[in-house]
DNA sequence: ATTACATGTAATCATTATAGTTACAGGTAT
DNA sequence: ATACCTGTAACTATAATGATTACATGTAAT
């Protein structure tokens, strides 16, 4: 399993946002990415839907809407949807509540998972795009 | 997306032959996962293959083959197979080499997904089965 | 040695998510 | 009116999961 490039998906579009000065339209941004307009197009949706992304139907061309130092990777880690809230990781369902482990298994393991996603997506907030975007000028 | 259930699975059946002194069959442990007896041959089988746990084809019962402190999380989780190394989260493919963007997107997000991973990997390192044990001796 | 029962493993299936593709309704602008 | 764009739905191929069935093989008690 993995996580779904959705998520890199999304940065490599708002660094594309900043970086290209040019009007860019799904078709532009779906060349660089190297996928299809209605990928980039739904994609967009979802940043839009958060307030990350400016974009009007019928009208070309995609904007930021935020400072690049202001959104971090989290924003767009929530914003595309890869991983629900405390769900990183599966439970079994319905383990045996007549047995001993069964009953309290769920209860025992669920806060260590849930640290465990935090953990990963803490290190997320402290990334924002305008670290990536220095990363790629750098380049 | 989420990390397969087989993680938690293995960490319900290692406490389950520390805490349930009978014999521990595939079809014991099932009765108390609440699934399938091929479903945790297999797993078991997983946890063998790392050393984690003993158990003889044709021999009734498996065992822990290393003390509860000696096994940690992180154990289970790589023993299951639940995610590859360096492979929580996906790039997407073949970015276009012509865009400056393009040409730099991966080298640059990769590092921060690895280390967002290691971070979660990190806390996984810090739990043993002995701490998941103690948590249900106390309920 | 026969019987009973266990593990190991392959094959199959339903379900679900992903990523791509096509198509088209509806908005915008010249 | 035309050209081009976004938004979105429908459909596809592919892959992973978890459950299930089946059976070969190993173990042990009688």
């Amino acid at each position: 399993m993995t996580i779904s490039s959705r998520f890199a998906v999304g940065i490599h579009i708002l660094t594309l946002l900043e970086l290209n000065k040019e009007i860019n339209t799904s078709e532009t941004i779906a060349g660089s990415v190297n996928t299809n307009p209605a990928v980039i197009r739904k994609i967009i949706g979802m940043l839009k839907k958060v307030d990350l992304v400016e974009v009007h139907p019928g009208k070309a061309g995609a904007k930021l809407k935020k400072g690049l130092a202001d959104i971090t990777l989290l924003d767009v880690y929530q914003a595309v949807e890869v991983v629900s809230e405390n769900e990183l990781f599966s439970l079994h369902e319905h383990p045996n509540p007549d047995c001993f482990v069964g009953r309290n298994i769920q209860q025992t393991i669920e806060p260590i998972f849930i640290s465990a996603q935090l953990a990963m997506e803490k290190v997320l907030l402290n990334v924002t795009l305008e670290d990536v975007v220095r990363e790629i000028d750098n380049k």
